[in-house]
DNA sequence: CCCCGGCAATACCTTTAGACTATAGGTGCG
DNA sequence: CGCACCTATAGTCTAAAGGTATTGCCGGGG
């Protein structure tokens, strides 16, 4: 049986004729004759009663025709369901972030991608990056705000610079840097350092060590933190200076302050996503991204 | 589109190889090939990742997967429904009965129908004849238990005589003659009859009568009743006697007795359905009515 | 590092079966 | 009673499904 001989069957059944089936059909009669012979015959059951002039529809023809119905219903909807897919108008789109480092560009972009693929679900998660960079191996979620460039070894991912942020130092409000309006790095050669841990943060502390040895020198960490929280809890309490990307500010703390850096240094703001991942919706929003990204340049 | 698009694209899936695939389909390689290639032309969406050693999913081959699936389970469903509905196996069976007249022939047959086709649903209404006429025309019951033949003016149905039961006269129990153990139908000659309503019982008028002209005499019907019980009150009160099945005594009535006709006059219990309706289920019930009818008599 | 096994794609040929034309045969309506 | 209409059948054609042979490519093992 083929869908054929269901669009044939359908069509004799709606005007309980053969020839006018046919025409509307833009076929021969006999050929529609010997289809839904073939069906009848493949199926075993006999669905039409024909006389010389008049054709019905057996009870059991009344009760194949709402399958048959249902069937070419699902088959078009499907086709229509896929193109949808592959156009990216639907699926699903799973997105991580960092809350405490958020900025525009995530809501920004999450706009106009849903103002443009209104049926595509959109579903965000709050991760720490080496949280995100898991899910993206588990394919958990199709892309992640991770921040840091994903580290060498992740070759399933692809990634992309999306901003670059200013750095600032984060200090404790009694530090004596903290009463000047910028800091250079030199500055920070013989104090201590609190990192971001490398289970939650992987590549900070590369990052960090990069960073100052731009000024010649190896940052001492002396601590790790979690979260970003923590890290503002522990500069606080005097254990130590941090660097970190400026967007930082919109989570303040007491008894911390934030310096710009002279000369100004800036710090890749990346997004990833699995290589492999042949996602429309993903590749739209990634197009998306980049777009707006450019622009806010 | 047709289904062996999904059968093959289903059995790729499956196992990934396009090479197995056709092994299982029976087919050659190039030709499974060919046909995924005009699905996915058709559709307008690749549904395979291929490399030149694998194969695999695309996200629009996944979601598709699953519809195809849905179909083609859809249709072999299908198929076996109808034939299930083709050898009487299914669908469902309206039957009409009289409840005041029914009899063993009912529940004799329904429970060796029950026992033969399980699997088809009955159901059953408490309906007059005339109602039952009606309801046969109107496509509502499959198959009645009308008593007494359907008139010549319905000549969409078929109908067949079941029984033949013996008749007897209600007396009221006030009367002479139901001091008598039998009566004979010339003793009924100068009295006056109850009859049953013609919108309720079409028919019964003409059966009295033609029943008493075998006697000789045209009964005089003083009074129509709309049902069984509304008759035996009626004949309670003295307005006359009737003729009716020997089942009406099931329906004992204070003040009326029964007396056997002598010599015996017995009457047809007829079922009748529609003429063109194909019900496998229908013919079978039928079939199972004919065969107790014949062994009980 | 190269070769061989395995797999998908391509080219080309064969066969199947779906479609067409012509026509027969039967029914219902005027 | 005949005409118009409808379905079924016969015979032919052709498009498309299926098969064979072969190429080209990747990847694992010697």
């Amino acid at each position: 049986m083929e869908l054929r001989h269901l669009r044939y069957f359908v069509a004799v059944a709606d005007d309980l004729s053969f020839t006018k089936a046919a025409a509307k059909l833009h076929l021969a009669q006999p050929s529609l004759t010997r289809q839904i012979h073939n069906l009848e015959e493949e199926i075993g059951v006999r669905l039409l009663n024909r006389t010389k002039s008049h054709v019905a529809l057996t009870e059991e023809g009344r009760s194949f025709l709402v399958d048959a119905r249902r069937i070419l219903a699902l088959a078009t909807e499907s086709i229509l369901a896929v193109q949808r897919l592959s156009r990216g108008e639907s699926g699903q789109l799973n997105i991580a972030y960092l809350s405490n480092s958020d900025f525009e560009l995530l809501p920004e972009t999450l706009g106009a991608f849903r103002q443009a693929f209104p049926h595509v679900a959109l579903n965000l998660f709050d991760m720490a990056p080496a949280e995100q960079f898991r899910a993206l191996e588990a394919r958990k979620i199709d892309l992640g705000f991770v921040g840091l460039p994903p580290p060498a070894t992740a070759g399933h991912l692809k990634w992309e610079s999306i901003a670059r942020h200013r750095t600032v130092v984060v200090l404790p409000g009694k530090d004596p840097l903290a009463r000047k309006p910028q800091v250079s790095l030199r500055e920070l050669k013989t104090m201590f350092f609190v990192g971001m841990s490398e289970k939650t943060h992987p590549g900070f502390r590369n990052w960090l060590t990069e960073t100052c040895q731009q000024a010649g020198f190896t940052p001492r960490i002396l601590q790790d933190a979690e979260l970003e929280p923590a890290l503002m809890t522990f500069v606080a309490e005097g254990l130590g200076v941090s660097l970190a990307r400026e967007h930082i500010k919109k989570l303040p703390h007491p008894g911390v302050v934030l310096r710009p850096l002279a000369p100004l240094v800036k710090s890749d703001y990346c997004i990833a996503w699995n290589r492999d991942n042949d996602s429309r919706a993903l590749q739209q929003y990634i197009e998306i991204v980049k777009r707006l990204a450019t622009r806010s340049r």
